[in-house]
DNA sequence: ATGAAAGCGCTAACAT
DNA sequence: ATGTTAGCGCTTTCAT
């Protein structure tokens, strides 16, 4: 009797054709297709790894020769280590890491919490620090907050149960306290803060200059001409919303224009909170004339609700971001922003871990900022003489 | 003398000021701040992790009984376990993974090989996939092929060498060859693919209808009219390259429109090359009044080198995709698409691997293919009847 | 119901 | 220059 491999049933299975000359079935149960095969040869093949005893046993030497021949330690005579060597790359030998690890408590793993792995921004900054950890042997585990601080305080008992050797960590939206990050502390794991940075706990961070990213964006809707700059700005938990909202505020200052209480609106980040945001502020009696987002998808959902009203941009209302989605340059009107480089955010972060994770001992008691610009990228939404590409005129 | 903790050196640091009390340096030729902390303690209170031993020498036990009362073994008493469990709560207690790995070949840690972290397509499987791994206690490492053949090849060793316990795979458009991922059948090591499938490899697949979702596309893009349909086709050698241009041949066959061979021109997914596609189709003198992309990120480049050639799209030409990349959305016009389901493919992908981990046996010899199902979303980009929302006339 | 012993694969300390 | 021993932390026989 045929039984589907998923459910086990035996009652919802149809024969489905032949595949490479084995009889397919169905399961309408599971809408699954599977082929018998031919039971593999009974005992499946299935070579073990190949370990420093079979290499050593192969060469009549002893494991702790073979081990310190492929470690290329001093005390092993040339003609050894080349032997030993050959044979390990002939058998395609590979170290088992569990065993080394166990060994010397060292997993050589990094751990990365991120709110949403979803997301250009994170996603980027990820291959970054992958780039440089991979060419030091260093392996990636990734974790993901999902923007709730429940799922981060799981995130470290996961990294830590993994005996991870360091972590990279960009806050949830909403993590107020930062309790759970100490434990990384006591077990002597470093850490090392990026973007999104808890102030309060004494280890690297890494972050662009929001306060004067903020500064020079607003700056530039004010070149403009835009004198009723309102602000969506992110939760104030997070260091980099108070920055940027620091650096809005500080611009309008110097130009001496209004900061109106209410042309400052907080969003939690989400997509639907930013379009309430949005709608909130272009209902206004008294209708701001530019708006500065903390970052790039709220300023997306700016330009599309502003779209959704009519409102031309950027004749009636400028928009500018923060961080330069690849959206932000594809939807229309293009958007203005504050470009991060998120590969350099990627690979300044994970160097200065592994900086940590080496001199364990030089490195204990120091406290790292690194501070990256950001660029300002003036697209249409926030460049009144914007002209479009001459060949596009025909349309 | 305070010396640079990245560069080591000594003239280039200048003090910055005082956080938290501590004395802050600034290196310019790093630029790098950083703090020298109070030594931290000397000796970090570096806790070390719990152990089976701690438990056991707290209670009087050895460890092979606090083993088994924490694995909850049927030949230990009721009390002990209740003493050994509470214990193991206070102390924080978190079995070694290395050293149960070590113990039963087994890590608990999957692989994930994806041609680019930085897509939305790949990252929503991989949240898919993770979400069912991790609730069975799974840990997800990802590697990335960045679309290059060599590159995967490497990603196949690291991920042996990691004795991962299974393998989700979607490869590189390069990639002919598949005798690489043999390896991991010779280590017992299960695969399966998805989306990016390799035929030729007997293992469990999942996918979306690529032909069905393409012949659809097709047949609404005839739908409205259209009668010289183009088409960017992928990479010959993967599989849902081949069966989207079966799809896309066979509705042009059924509604009795010519297939040209003009029309037909593929694409290495690059953004540069759909570009390049776009313009050679958009410049033939008989110009096509469709394009059906082979995906969403081609079919944008489409929509924008059409509107860079000041063409109307959908007027003169319409545009469809596969997909549904988050921008499809978001571009003007809207691009129409297939939708894949995304984190359902991830999901089910990671349940079969499950499968084939658990049970190890059963599971030789047989092979699966899921197919899922893609979904028509229709927006501006192939729909000429398209209205826009009423309250954006006014614009 | 509990524990002693062995061993997963590796490496570092200590002989020889 | 090579080998012996021991142990990382855990689980699995196999006693008791």
């Amino acid at each position: 009797m045929i039984k589907c491999i998923r459910c086990k049933k035996v009652n919802s299975i149809s024969k489905a054709g032949k595949v490479r000359n084995l009889q397919r079935y169905y399961c309408r149960h599971c809408n699954l297709h599977f082929t018998k095969g031919p039971a593999l040869d009974k005992e499946p093949a299935r070579k073990a790894m190949v370990t420093l005893q079979d290499i050593a046993f192969k060469l009549g030497l002893s494991a702790t020769t073979v081990s310190k021949a492929l470690l290329n330690k001093p005390d092993i005579s040339e003609a050894t280590r080349k032997k030993v060597q050959e044979l390990a790359g002939q058998l395609d030998y590979r170290p088992n890491i569990l065993a080394q690890g166990l060994r010397k408590s060292k997993t050589n793993v990094i751990g990365i919490i991120v709110p949403e792995l979803n997301n250009n921004f994170f996603s980027s900054i990820i291959m970054g620090a992958q780039e440089i950890v991979s060419v030091k042997g260093f392996n990636v585990l990734i974790a993901q907050s999902a923007e709730s601080y429940d799922t981060e305080v799981a995130n470290v008992k996961q990294l830590i149960a993994n005996r991870v050797d360091g972590v990279l960590i960009s806050v949830t939206s909403e993590t107020k306290n930062f309790e759970h990050f100490t434990t990384f502390g006591k077990y002597g794991i470093p850490i090392v803060f990026f973007n999104r940075i808890c102030e309060s706990i004494d280890t690297p961070k890494v972050v662009v200059n929001d306060y004067d990213g903020a500064f020079r964006a607003v700056e530039q809707l004010i070149g403009q001409g835009c004198t009723r700059i309102a602000h969506i700005a992110g939760p104030n938990n997070l260091l980099l919303s108070k920055k940027r909202l620091e650096g809005y505020r500080d611009a309008l200052k110097k130009h001496q224009l209004p900061a109106k209480e209410e042309w400052l609106v907080y969003c939690d980040l989400s997509q639907e909170n930013a379009k309430a945001c949005a709608r909130q502020l272009l209902s206004l009696r008294r209708k701001p004339d530019a708006i500065f987002a903390v970052n790039d998808p709220v300023g997306i959902q700016v330009i599309l609700t502003g779209k959704e009203n009519g409102i031309r941009i950027p004749e009636e209302l400028c928009v500018i971001g923060f961080s330069n989605d690849p959206v932000s340059g594809i939807i229309e009107p293009g958007l203005s922003t504050m470009a991060q480089p998120t590969k350099e955010i990627g690979r300044a972060a994970a160097g200065i871990l592994l900086d940590m994770i080496e001199n364990k001992p030089g490195a204990a008691g120091l406290s790292v900022l690194k501070i990256i610009d950001a660029e300002l990228i003036v697209r249409k939404s926030s460049d009144k003489n914007y002209r479009d590409p001459i060949n596009a005129v025909r349309s």
